[in-house]
DNA sequence: CGATAAATTGAGTTTTGTCAATAAAGGTGG
DNA sequence: CCACCTTTATTGACAAAACTCAATTTATCG
């Protein structure tokens, strides 16, 4: 179950009572810099000074159990977070239902960045254990003059990581090959060009290379979509015939 | 070769003469705005004039050629650069000389953000064909009082990306369990904890999720970890033995 | 037009995944 | 506190996907 912050809590964070766990319920007091296991190099602190010239930020921390979320993917991006002590895993839920683990997170690291800029947050973050968190409001970042257009360009390049991450970690040959072609075709569609012909301008060694394959395997995948009917290949030129199925082998995207 | 931009050039960018190319030679008229493949939806655009409120970005436009670089890792990190027509990639070379393909940037793509915040970029760019970029200074960001801690902070969300993409790309199962096992032990070891004893905090699904590998190769792997002594594993307890060797099974890490 | 680089194709091997069975741990309720 | 059940982890046997090596063809560039 979800458990938000309270949009009404400026100065204070009603810390949730976490009842069945055995430790004193820990007070406003602990939950301050002074007992975070990051000492001296924090950047949630070094970004707080830098806004508001405050501490402010303590009063924001807040404990999650085990199992519980942080923010869910199409929840409002209201915040990034900075872990004080536990861990957490960042995630996504793919199309066919399964989970896709983005990244672990420990003390002193930094999550929530692909919400910045944009309403809402593409991927999940559970607590892995009991864990102390730091919530740093977006408004601040958002409200000056470097612009929402500077953060949804951030955003923007982890989200296009968190795909690539995706495509290495859980597809085949088959499926890296169809995403590759899927996000050309889509980027020169986007540009008023032509997304069913256009000319490759890297070569087979490269597309290997960044898609974790070797060269005879880009080659021979190539051959197998052209002999399925899907596309034509003539040496860098691809001309696709079925853009649908080619989708439907590339498989799930994040998307915003 | 590198080709920098003249660090002079405020008002006016020197465009490299590009001997031996049948076109004719650009004029800074034709790299306006004017001409760009992105119409409408250029970030460049919105940065520039979210910054100065101006068009002063049309300066900063350049060709470069096929096979040229933009910038190389260990460059000083004095820009953002946005793709107006052409296309690039970036990569890291690896301390075995092999190169990474970490992306390929299109048309109204933005590379270049690893160096944000830090001195010098980690990953390098070369243009795959003639290729028109816009360069935005980072001087107008990081002197803001948003200040380097979070731009840093986002290269430094980005590098790592990179991290898990080199991963997945080109290492094996003993690899990559490898680089998860010494990333994790570093942390600890930067928050003063125990950097050879600790307890994972995630099961072996999500591990094995995380790392693009089946259920069984990550407790395979293990099981070939202690038993070649490297560490000893008793359920979620890790005992790290030889650092050293787990160190060079994991292989390159990108750094700053 | 020759030399070099890029791409294709085939054969055989290795790695990793899948399926299935078993063991151990942790939580729940009597 | 113990027995039971569920979740998590381990281990083995086999299959499939992708890699390596090698040979050949096709472009590209000077």
């Amino acid at each position: 179950m979800v458990m938000p912050l309270q949009k009404t809590a400026t100065d204070k964070v009603v810390i949730p009572v976490t009842s069945g766990v055995g430790y004193a319920q820990p007070s406003l007091e602990v939950l301050s810099c002074y007992s975070c296991d990051i000492k001296g190099d924090c950047l949630a602190e070094q970004m707080t000074i830098a806004q508001d010239h405050s501490y402010q930020l303590i009063k924001n921390r807040r404990v999650v159990l085990r199992g519980e979320h942080i923010f869910r993917a199409s929840d409002d991006a209201e915040a990034i977070y900075v872990i004080s002590s536990g861990s957490v895993k960042s995630y996504v839920i793919m199309e066919d239902g399964e989970e896709q683990v983005l990244s672990f997170y420990l003390a002193g690291d930094v999550f929530g960045l692909d919400g910045m800029g944009a309403d809402n947050y593409v991927s999940s973050t559970v607590a892995l254990e009991a864990t102390t968190i730091c919530k740093i409001p977006l408004l601040n970042l958002s409200e000056r003059e470097l612009g929402r257009g500077f953060l949804s360009l951030i955003s923007g390049c982890l989200i296009r990581d968190h795909n690539l991450l995706l495509m290495l970690a859980r597809k085949d040959a088959d499926g890296r090959m169809a995403s590759f072609l899927v996000n050309i075709s889509r980027h020169f569609d986007k540009l008023g060009h032509s997304s069913d012909v256009f000319e490759l301008t890297m070569t087979r060694q490269d597309i290997a290379n960044y898609l974790g394959l070797a060269i005879e395997t880009v080659s021979r995948t190539l051959r197998r979509f052209q002999d399925s009917g899907i596309l034509e290949v003539t040496r860098r030129r691809i001309q696709i015939y079925d853009f649908e199925c080619l989708l439907s082998i590339a498989g799930t995207q994040v998307t915003r």
